[in-house]
DNA sequence: GGAGTTTTTAACCATTTGGTTAAAAGTAAT
DNA sequence: ATTACTTTTAACCAAATGGTTAAAAACTCC
């Protein structure tokens, strides 16, 4: 065997990936990755050399999938309305999936904000930004809607989705909801939201 | 003196708010705020024993400021659609002051939930929601909006107001906006959001 | 100005934590 | 089985960090 073990490496940032977006970066541990993992501290380094090194994969790749699937339902030949369900779906079940996700995504963001803007310059986000803004400014001529920048409604759809999973303790505490709730209400922006933003751009 | 005395320990609290904002509980050190402040280490735990001790007071402050001004706006003798603009504006100014402050109390929550749920039961909640429904079930009635609950309502207005702070880098990374442009972007969200969330409801 | 109190500091301490190292265990090819 | 290599481990190390302590400095009241 030449190469390092490749179902040991992805136990490893399998493990790690848990531990992060459960802790953040600096709240998490290298020794509870490795207790979690079964392994010795030291194989994470003899892998991925630094606790650093091994969160930025991990980062990169939550990073990259939520930015590709959301392009892919942007720059795919939808109408308007139909985009807006499709984001709001697929967001609020990716979500359901991994709640953790966006907290750990967006902390990290705030804390580091100049490795991100190195990574996002490898989108090609004016490309897809402006071709969405051109299927609104179709919408718009035709009466079907109101005026509105893709960039306001981007920002609201991902508000309306993103918001309810990363105030999660606030929104149960302050609605007392216990879990069961919790999910009932979430369950019911899948199809509500879209709704909401739909109606709110409609003429 | 008899009193420790209050100027220092104001500086400190307010010193030690700052830099828990800016980097969380696990990220700031105490030597930070020590040396920001201009003071001693030791210093610091005279005046409030432990880390912990310290955050909590910050905490609790940010916490309670920001619950107070949202329910006294719900509870007041005001039509729901400036309840709404009311809050969109005060959330919005109060964040452009602070664009830190939901990214930190978020945070913090989800790594800490019971301690918050403790903090919410001293609010009432239940009468202070279920007046604010009671004002939305009228307006139903009299045709005036859509049937909504009072819950996903304040979780939309919360959304749209506090999420492009707490993604602030994420925008301006993705939207490619330096500061200038981001402010400008905000400030439009001020009069915009209201707009929007009255159209989603109004029938 | 001196006694008694409070405030502030410098020097330490114990623990935690990321990281290293050298040796042991495992694997594959000859 | 021997050799040559990779994988895994236990034991350490240095730096950082929250916290303690004892003494100095400052203030108050007489």
């Amino acid at each position: 065997m030449k190469q390092k073990d490749k179902n040991t490496e992805a136990l490893i940032l399998q493990t790690a990936r848990s531990v992060f977006i459960e802790k953040g970066l600096a709240g998490a541990r290298m020794q509870d990755i490795a207790d979690k993992a079964g392994f010795n501290k030291a194989l994470l380094h003899y892998y991925f050399t630094s606790k650093n090194k091994l969160f930025d994969i991990v980062f990169e790749q939550e990073f990259g999938d939520f930015f590709s699937h959301l392009a892919g339902i942007l720059m795919a030949e939808l109408p308007l309305f139909e985009k807006i369900e499709k984001i709001v779906l697929l967001d609020i079940e990716r979500l359901t999936q991994f709640p953790g996700l966006p907290n750990f995504m967006l902390n990290e963001m705030s804390q580091n904000p100049e490795a991100i803007m190195k990574r996002m310059k490898k989108i090609p986000v004016g490309l897809i930004l402006g071709s969405f803004q051109k299927q609104i400014n179709s919408e718009v001529k035709k009466g079907i809607i109101k005026k509105i920048s893709a960039q306001q409604l981007l920002i609201n759809i991902q508000s309306l989705c993103i918001f309810p999973f990363i105030s999660r303790p606030m929104i149960k505490g302050l609605m007392q909801m216990d879990e069961k709730a919790y999910q009932a209400m979430i369950k019911q922006r899948k199809t509500e939201v879209a709704a909401f933003i739909i109606s709110a751009i409609k003429l």
